[in-house]
DNA sequence: TTGCATAATTAGGCAAGCCTAATTAACTTA
DNA sequence: TAAGTTAATTAGGCTTGCCTAATTATGCAA
């Protein structure tokens, strides 16, 4: 909440400055400028930036400090940063790495009652007593099968399956696949099948859970399924058609 | 993917022709202005910029339409974006408005592999038959719970404390609350508790679940509790430090 | 204490995205 | 078809955040 007046790019500064301060007891215009992959003036010119907006204490050539603001503020950027970081990595099980090169870009555009609700979400899944986390255990086998045609995939694959064919007793009547519907009919994405390397290229056409559609032609093997969606229109061959849950309006 | 090219504010300009076009059938200066929120020099000059790289057709005073290529980023893009609002709205419960918005602004800043992993936990949360969208209503009902002291908060409230006194046969040794530390006892946060009030202002401190701690001074009713995280100390009432559940390493 | 390496700063420039004011083109309507 | 309105463009300017090249300050070593 208080960081809004400062850019993106100030943010980051004054991380890197509080965590020097952390690790190093100092920080210096060179490490900032490493840091932040930028040159050395530019660090200068960020510190000035900073201290006139009164971040931090600074006068050429001397050490840099937090301001009471300051540390305010770069305390709380930090905790959002690793709270998300920690979602990222315990949640989606994303590495590490990858997780702290998007916690960084996100973290930034967030509001505060989002970020919120994500805490929430992060609590629950790891943390209420009624899931005992049976819950994340659950996603984390689905994301490994998910991922590859780990054995394991073989739950998630039986599961979209008994979800699709009517003889399950289960199924929800108003879902089908893709496949199975005609010209003309309307639709909207609700469930994207366990095979990775085709869920990958359906999501690089957008076609992502939630999108609505318009079937324009029907196909076969031979032949693609041709789609309309958001007024762009998609082929698909008909493994993907098979792969792709959707809800229509009236059971066909 | 193939958006890589365009900066954030091109990304914006590009859906809003691609939503005019679709609404309009043309995609005007003027409209395009007004929802970006610019001044019209500004909008011409992003479309010839837009042209310039191949993204649009556009010469002065004509019809602005998207080429091939523009289509399909145009398309994409729109398509993360709804993705992002389903899930702010139909995991997290936002409203409409305002996960709109929180879509606009994290959209071009995932990765699509993050994106992925965000899909897969959308659908396993509202589609994965195993859970047969359990977790999902339970989730929702903590959510209610959190959000203010409905009834319903009683759950959240007994599975809190549950988890936050010996004699509960379930609790989990090593977690213990905020206030029963010692001076000098390091921990890990794991989870606010269920207080709507108390839990926005530890958020508006920094204090994350997955936040790293020192204790410097225990307190009690009239003196307050001082710990020490990422380098700076923060002051917390006896009413917060209950409200707080942490990791140690040694139980105490 | 002189000299050299390193750190920091100043000076000057550039691109992206925005702005206002002024101008031009295009539509509408009497 | 001439006038007036509205849309679009041009011209010129501003800020942020980056850059390189040149300069200045600092600290260490001989």
């Amino acid at each position: 909440m208080i960081e809004q007046k400062l850019s993106e790019s100030q943010q980051d500064y004054l991380k890197i400055v509080l965590n020097l301060i952390n690790e190093k007891k100092v920080a210096r215009i060179k490490e900032i400028a490493t840091r932040k992959d930028v040159s050395m003036p530019s660090a200068t010119e960020a510190m000035r930036r900073l201290f006139n907006e009164g971040y931090i204490q600074y006068s050429a050539r001397e050490f840099i400090e937090l301001t009471t603001t300051g540390e305010k503020v770069a305390h709380w950027l930090s905790s959002k940063h690793s709270f998300l970081k920690h979602f990222f990595s315990d949640v989606l099980n994303i590495n590490e790495e990858l997780a702290d090169r998007e916690a960084c870009a996100i973290e930034h555009h967030l509001s505060n009652s989002t970020l919120e609700r994500m805490i929430l979400l992060y609590q629950f899944l790891n943390e209420c007593e009624k899931n005992d986390s049976r819950t994340i255990n659950l996603f984390k086998e689905c994301l490994k099968a998910a991922e590859g045609g780990a054995p394991s995939s073989v739950a998630c694959r039986n599961c979209f399956i008994a979800r699709n064919f009517p003889h399950n007793p289960g199924a929800k009547t108003q879902h089908t696949l893709l496949a199975n519907l005609s010209r003309g009919q309307d639709g909207q994405i609700v469930m994207l099948g366990p095979d990775s390397e085709i869920r990958l290229s359906l999501i690089d056409k957008g076609l992502l859970p939630g999108s609505l559609f318009h079937v324009e032609e029907t196909g076969d093997a031979d032949s693609p399924f041709v789609i309309q969606t958001n007024g762009c229109l998609i082929e698909l061959d008909e493994e993907a058609a098979k792969m792709i849950e959707v809800a229509i309006e009236q059971p066909k």
